[in-house]
DNA sequence: CTGTTAGCGCATTCAC
DNA sequence: GTGAATGCGCTAACAG
């Protein structure tokens, strides 16, 4: 057996209320008796059971992340941040990825009445007003990072500016017909980010009295593959576009690889603009709209320990800015 | 406070004894007291407490997996076979990841002997044998995913066989003269691959009678950016290679870029292949040495829970396959 | 300042 | 079959 908090109190000559003070850094503990506790921490190579400490605490001292966040890059990069930030507090992160709908409902009902965890993150998973009605009762605190509910604390991008934005930029360089291509506006994950962008679209378009036409917006199952085909569809149309706005970098990449099997370039054919700014972005010089991932995790587990510590506290909403980061498929 | 065992043994009218009987599925129990207990299980909306079971049962019912994942795609994969595996058994999975060599010696240092963790599952991080002696002590069983010790369990890939294959296809196609690009050969995480593919490479020039040139092997930091300077360095040679083999494809998107500055093109003026096979080799057209990294995240885990359970069990090693990926960087 | 005691919530004997 | 008692390792009163 490991050696507990008795072996250390014997070893030293004390009672087990005083290493407890030791290890927990109580001021009531003569520097003497403190060294020789230490001393004998040390000679036993003594590790405090976190596990006898959170019973006795009533607190797990860990939070889950729940996250699709193995199937797309802007996943990783929030899952780092919340790496990071949990990394230096004294919780621990255990991981839940979603790839079906199927394992986030069984997240969704399981892990915060579970008794595992202090506190939850969700990524990019809104939840139902029927899930939050049900964790009402488990008193976890939970925090969304790039998701929706009003009762929920939560760290967002504005990504109906963002889509203005992408869309604006475009007509800026001269643009008149201009698609949109996109996951499917409501889709099993409840996904909000393409239906926001597409706001966002729709609402350029009209500030700068450019028609909406049904025929430029086309979705599509999320994949590079997927949207090189809706590009071909785009650009098999009697009026094709000259610009497309993917929403996302990596649907932006099936749009280019459309073009290049046709043998059209970027942008002097059709312009292109993704969205996310992901690594190989820049390798490509694609246009994009830069969103702070690392950060939105960072946040989010600052807000989610905020709550833990102060339960009283009202939900918050913090937006993150977007960035435009023009290159070479749309500036030439 | 949370309802307990208590509050469902008062209210099915029984002992505790029972109701953790029921609990863990026991089959001394009459069916009728069993009902009563399910139903006041159901109507409390109990759940039993994981960190009191933990502390009953002497195990944390969770493991560590340590890994760099975050900066490079194929650690990525390899967590998803990880997660994916650990989440349809008993255990938690909590993660750290290393970005830097401090805190891979921190978690060295501490995760193994922390008693939160009934298993560590290190991914791409060898361990010195210094770390192996300490180890011994907590007693806590360890494997290897992608890295090497040979007192430990471990799920490797023959990364020699892979730089053979690899410079193999290359001189197949006719090519004599042949660079390697990769990671510094000895490095701060001291990662192995670069290494054992050199060794590869080295090995297959041999057996075709071609020599090694030290000129045609560049070796610098990881990353798109650096590779893609090495490749200048190569291609300003007086006699530059007809064919690259870099050691990743991250940093074989760097070689491709270089060519590209240069007007030049792949497999035409220069052939390039990768390792990997990571997402975007397919839409670059890169041929690439494909290694299997979510089934060694899955196989990984599985000698893990195999070793919890007996730990009388001997080191195992477990080699998995690489394949060649032939696609338009080397056959046009 | 420090030793002792009473839980934390559950699994597991051991009698009945 | 089932209830009561003991222990898992630690924190937090409570005395002294």
């Amino acid at each position: 057996m490991a050696v507990t908090i008795y072996d250390v109190a014997k070893r030293a000559g004390v009672g087990i209320g005083t290493v407890s003070r030791v290890l927990n850094g109580s001021p009531q503990v003569r520097e003497e008796t403190r060294q020789r506790v230490l001393a004998a921490i040390e000679e036993l190579n003594y590790r405090p059971s976190p596990i006898a400490q959170r019973l006795s605490l009533r607190k797990t001292l860990t939070i889950a992340v729940i996250a699709p966040f193995f199937t797309r890059p802007a996943f990783v990069e929030r899952l780092r941040g919340v790496e990071a930030t949990i990394a230096e507090s004294e919780y621990d992160l255990i991981v839940y990825n979603v790839e079906t709908t199927a394992k986030r409902d069984a997240c969704f009902h399981e892990v915060p009445l579970s008794h595992k965890v202090d506190g939850v993150l969700i990524i990019s998973l809104s939840p139902s007003d029927e899930d939050v009605a049900r964790w009402e009762a488990a008193d976890v605190p939970i925090v969304l990072i790039d998701a929706h509910h009003p009762a929920l604390s939560r760290v967002v991008v504005n990504d109906m500016a963002g889509g203005y934005m992408a869309t604006q930029h475009l007509i800026e360089l001269g643009h008149r017909k201009i698609a949109y291509i996109s996951d499917p506006l409501v889709n099993p994950f409840n996904f909000t980010s393409s239906r926001d962008r597409y706001q966002g679209y729709r609402q350029a378009l009209a500030d700068h009295d450019l028609p909406f036409r049904p025929e430029y917006h086309q979705a599509g199952e999320h994949g590079r593959a997927q949207a090189r085909a809706l590009a071909h569809r785009l650009l098999d149309l009697d009026d094709p576009p000259t610009a497309i706005f993917a929403a996302s970098d990596t649907q932006a990449m099936g749009v280019l690889e459309a073009l290049r099997e046709r043998g059209l370039r970027a942008p002097d054919d059709v312009a292109v603009i993704g969205y996310d700014d992901i690594e190989v972005a820049e390798y490509l010089g694609l246009s994009t709209i830069r969103q702070p991932f690392f950060e939105s995790g960072v946040i989010g587990v600052e807000l989610l320990l905020k709550r833990i510590d102060d339960p009283a506290q009202p939900p918050q909403r913090v937006e993150l800015p977007v960035e435009l980061v023009a290159r070479q498929t749309t500036t030439g």
